[in-house]
DNA sequence: GCTAAATTATCCCGTTCGGTAACATTTTGG
DNA sequence: CCAAAATGTTACCGAACGGGATAATTTAGC
């Protein structure tokens, strides 16, 4: 359980997580119905990138998020 | 604690948050540095809201993101 | 070293988003 | 209830960026 205070976390914890489930950034891209491009930056913590896709990956990846009070 | 499954699971959580700090969209935007439309349209589960600034205004509502295996 | 993978670059159209203000909706007070 | 006030949504303009496809370059694994 990580929890996110950047883009930079974030996309540590999904290229973690992708290469745990042996995928290659074009395969996991692929299944997630993003471009392998995005991915990429995703990974390494774009603030830009689209909330929609990334959630989408998140999960493709059998990751979790959740929020709540601190 | 709230499981995100899509943007508009996360817009519901940050204006429940933010009406409960007693904000208006303009002051809460105005305190996280990002424009009035953006926290509207994040609110109400835009999925192509960029991750830089959503992950800003939770912050700022005292919200933390976590993320784990499911 | 060779090969697959990842990052970076390029082209390029569509979209984001801030500031401001108009418009719509919701809330409040009498 | 209804009018006024507060709050939220949207249109407009314009500069900037997103990101897909593809190719080139760099990096990593064997």
């Amino acid at each position: 359980m990580s929890t996110i205070k950047t883009p930079a976390d974030l996309g540590k914890v999904i290229r973690q997580r992708r290469k745990a489930a042996k995928l290659t950034q074009k395969k996991a891209a692929a299944l997630a119905g993003i471009g392998v491009r995005f991915l990429s930056e995703l990974e390494r913590g774009k603030p830009t990138a689209q909330i929609g896709k990334t959630i989408k990956v998140a999960q493709l990846l059998g990751l979790e998020i959740q929020i709540n009070e601190r």
